[in-house]
RNA sequence: GGCGGCGUGGCCAAGUGGUCUAAGGCGACGGUUUGCAAAACCGUUAUUCGCCGGUUCGAAUCCGGCCGCCGCCUCCA
């Protein structure tokens, strides 16, 4: 069986088919930076994580390119609001550009914690001025576009595809429902490709239409071109950017390139935080770094960020996952049982008895490898690949009961390796325990406190046994002239 | 107003025409093991898939109606 993706442009399970044989190119829409990222973040990249990693399971060179937006995404509506970026940065009494920094550190920090391969490429839109320039003199030479005091609409009712991928006609739209129409446009629907620039506004460029910044929509499609070329093979996606930002997209890219610009287009659902959609107003927004730590009013204790990444990995990318302190309590408890399998496995593998596997594991082995394919294969099935992991935990548990091989046992590790590890990014190559300075001192202290005892009851041979064992570990105690004793290293 | 999605055991969640008396996880309960506990293992926990009607030899899965919830079209992945 081969992978099949739910496409949103033909609405249905397609098998996939890059453009060259054995290569993808995958163009992810990446976060704005002006805050921290948020549960919403992980739902949409643990997601895009998971295709790159099964594509390249299945053998397929991947080129992962995912957008970094610092400038031109605005508040408002497409058109009037200010930039987010801007906004931010003025709120935080920040360059722009810092502002920018600080949020792109931060995100990868939060991916880097989600277990989340890094993009290959992670472009900047301030760093591709000069494109974007570049597509907004083509599409006005083409036609496309018109401009007016400064700055440069897309004609929409010039592309007679806008609305197809969200299933939108411009026409039932009720223009400027919630939003102002802008005088300068032709049509409601027109959207900006590069804006005029007050002088007060920080992030600004010369351009040919005089000095200004470019519309949010448009660095999506010159990045994608640039590193991916004309036509692309995925583009995915929040949901929330179906319409209008993909749209855009879509339009201004075929009318420059007039070539079609994504082949398979994929959507990830929305997050919700105890059942009501997470906005900053509604006091259920919770950060990363807030889930990570557990300061959050919501949650009743932090979370590792495995245990997110398990909650997301339960159920399916295109359906809307609701974050509360429950689910990530049992996505948790899942999690450690995976974890604490796969580690007994690996100290047993090191002391178990040589000898082969047996045939009839060995078959079942396999056929946990079929069951989790066929789940990946089915448009990305993560929820039935997981459940595939606790069977394997299951049989593996059952085995460290008995005396089993070490062949055995390596084989059920690089499953968990292969499966785990390579695709669902939940299992780790290694678990180093690392123990905290606190936890040392705490134990050191217990000792001291036993010691004590003991010279209390006269037991000094106790009390001298154990301050020589700790002494073997390179632990000195020093007993002071008023009874408390310490301890430092040797 | 326009567009879309969802409603499966106490909770999360897969399954979308027969293998479903419905995967997997969490929780709970009983058992094995254990000095006790933890972990692990075994077993129990939905004859039923929001409600009503229809299509069909057969429906959680298709169609119609109703009820409830959620999202997008502002901000936001």
């Amino acid at each position: 069986m081969r992978l099949k993706l739910y496409n949103s442009l033909t609405r249905t399970k397609e098998e996939f088919k890059p453009l060259k044989k054995g290569v993808v190119g995958v163009y992810v829409c990446g976060p704005t930076v002006y805050g921290h990222a948020h549960l919403g973040h992980a739902k949409s990249y643990v997601g895009f994580d998971i295709l790159v990693r099964y594509l390249r399971y299945l053998g397929y060179s991947v080129t992962y390119v995912q957008n970094i937006t610092d400038v031109g995404h605005l508040t408002d509506d497409a058109d009037e609001g200010e930039d987010k970026v801007g906004e931010a940065a003025r709120r935080e009494k920040k360059h722009p550009m810092a502002l920018a920094e600080l949020y792109t550190r931060s995100y990868f920090e939060d991916m880097d914690r989600l277990n989340c391969v890094r993009p290959d490429i992670s472009p900047r839109a301030s760093g591709h001025i000069i494109e974007q320039i570049e597509l907004v003199k083509t599409l006005l030479e083409k036609d496309y576009a018109y401009e007016v005091n400064g700055s440069v609409y897309f004609d929409v009712s010039k592309f007679a595809d806008y609305g197809k991928l969200s299933g939108r006609n411009v026409e039932d739209m009720q223009a400027g429902a919630r939003v102002e129409i802008s005088p300068d446009k032709k049509n409601p629907a027109d959207f900006a490709l590069w804006k005029k620039a007050e002088p007060n506004h920080i992030m600004q460029w010369p351009s040919p239409w005089g000095m200004g910044f470019p519309g949010w929509h448009l660095e999506c499609s010159v990045m994608s071109m640039k590193y991916l070329g004309k036509t692309i093979d995925i583009h995915g996606g929040g949901l929330e950017n179906q319409f209008p930002h993909h749209e855009c997209e879509i339009a201004q890219s075929q009318a420059a390139n007039d070539a079609q610009f994504v082949r398979y287009w994929l959507h990830n659902n929305m997050v919700t935080v105890d059942g009501q959609k997470m906005g900053k107003s509604l006091n259920n927004f919770i950060t990363l770094k807030q889930a990570f730590s557990g300061a959050h009013e919501k949650l009743t204790k932090h979370y590792d960020p495995m245990a997110v990444r398990q909650l997301i990995l339960n159920s399916h990318y295109r359906s809307p996952l609701d974050f509360s302190d429950a689910a990530l309590f049992a996505a948790h408890s899942g999690h450690e049982k995976l974890t604490e399998t796969v580690k007994a496995v690996r100290k047993r593998m090191l002391q178990a008895p040589n000898g082969p596997i047996e045939t009839k594991l060995a078959k079942q082995l396999r056929q946990f490898r079929v069951k989790f394919e066929a789940a990946m294969n089915d448009d990305l099935n993560t929820s039935v690949a997981l459940s595939v992991l606790f069977e394997l935990a299951r049989v593996a548990n059952k085995l460290l009961d008995q005396n089993t091989t070490d062949q055995t046992l390596s084989a059920i590790d690089a499953l968990f390796g292969r499966l785990g590890d390579d695709v669902l990014g939940i299992v780790k190559h290694q678990y180093e325990e690392q123990v905290s300075d606190e936890v040392i001192d705490k134990l050191v202290r217990f000792w001291i406190q036993r010691r004590n005892q003991a010279r209390r009851n006269k037991d000094f041979a106790l009390a001298d046994g154990t301050r020589a064992e700790l002494d073997n570990i390179g632990i000195v105690l020093e007993d002071g002239p008023d009874g408390t004793t310490t301890w430092r290293w040797k």
